[in-house]
DNA sequence: CTTGAACATGACACGTGCGTCAAGTAATTT
DNA sequence: AAATTACTTGACGCACGTGTCATGTTCAAG
């Protein structure tokens, strides 16, 4: 045990790991997938061994249990979730800081749809395996961008929003086409999303968002 | 078989069934709760038996399978998927009409939150069990209510929108908060979701709908 | 009160999913 | 080249979840 525990520590300062590296992305990315689609319990440790083309036992050679695959996956998304908040700095001008924005957001969903139907599907359970940190750090970077927010209204760049609320339906909006992609295809009447789509949807909420739908009368 | 069938129909047709009412009702309001929780797969049967307090072969003796009691599930929420959209008429004037449209899908998200949820969740995996004609249904109502929006652009009163987008970010911020209540009171700095928070959900959300949020430069 | 159907229940059969083990092969180090 | 560690593998045990069955019990009707 003491043992185990020592070489890996070894392994992961050192240099060696290269089989394990591979290994264990196979693994990551087939799980995450599986997770996307058909949730935790749902996904059979079998069915990750199978895509990822390794034998079971190996799986459990690297991963302990099928909830530290579930774990691993999430770690690795948390890194990533404040990437496209990455547009919303006080020096930009705020339109088109925020339509920045949202593109990114889109361009994310169509690209990363899988890691994003496995986030909102762990959210959706009540985000049982986010651990105090992780539910922290989402909160504290949204915190900062919520004070750039700020700062614009404060310079008359902004109406008078409440940031956060704002940063919600900005990404309820753009998390939709990748978690419910098939309803929405389904609306507007396709067998999938195009990338067309996407442009409609971003030219859609932008406007919306920068300047509303409706004259006041 | 043919018998039970039989009988089943004569039970239908006639008044009786007040028990059979009453314990498919159970059944239904306990599985709801935890498939919305834990998905299909992570949901026991007997689980659903010990919440709705009816023994095991009890629950197998009103719902054939476990897939039997979620099919139900969902024919039930479908039919009131399209509640809220009866806001939506060209009669009104859209910003009242578009006002009251967001209050009562928010209402429902606070109210529903469960049934929400578990619809989300449905949808997320791919919407594997709606059949044809439920999808057709939500396709149908959609389409009606997109005439609606165009009839109001038509006439000057909305700006030229793609209605099925615009559906789709109403729908997306609304659900956002009965989905991923959760992540939206962790952002807030909740430990849930109040009254007040649903009420500026609904202030913010409304504000930019109807008038952006970012004066031109 | 009797009869037959609807309903309720505990025990059980069967499949399968998680995780282990012992024994092997490849890669590194000395 | 030997020894030590990293990796790979097939077979297996155990627990548990689904769905069944045979046997009661309640209820509605003749």
């Amino acid at each position: 045990m003491a043992k185990t525990k020592q070489a890996d520590a070894a392994r992961e300062a050192a240099a060696a790991p290269r089989i394990r590296a591979r290994n264990e992305e196979k693994i990551l990315r087939a799980a995450v997938g599986l997770f996307a689609d058909k949730s935790f319990h749902g996904t059979h440790v079998k069915e990750i061994a199978k895509v990822s083309g390794l034998p079971k036992t190996n799986v459990y050679y690297y991963f302990p249990t099928k909830e530290s695959i579930y774990a691993a996956v999430i770690e690795r998304l948390i890194e990533g979730w404040d990437r496209a908040f990455e547009h919303i700095v006080p020096e930009r001008e705020p339109r088109e800081a925020i339509t920045a924005y949202i593109r990114a957001k889109l361009e994310y969903s169509r690209r990363h749809a899988t890691e994003s139907r496995f986030f909102a599907n762990e959210i959706l359970r009540g985000a049982q395996f986010l651990d105090r940190r992780q539910r922290q750090h989402i909160r504290e970077v949204t915190d900062q961008r919520a004070h750039v927010v700020e700062e614009w209204i404060r310079r008359g760049q902004m109406a008078p929003v409440d940031p956060r609320h704002f940063f919600i339906m900005l990404w309820s909006a753009t998390q939709f086409y990748a978690d419910f992609g098939m309803l929405a295809a389904d609306v507007l009447g396709r067998r999938r999303l195009t990338g067309k789509d996407f442009d409609a949807a971003a030219e859609t909420m932008t406007g919306i968002v920068l300047d509303g739908c409706c004259a006041r009368p």
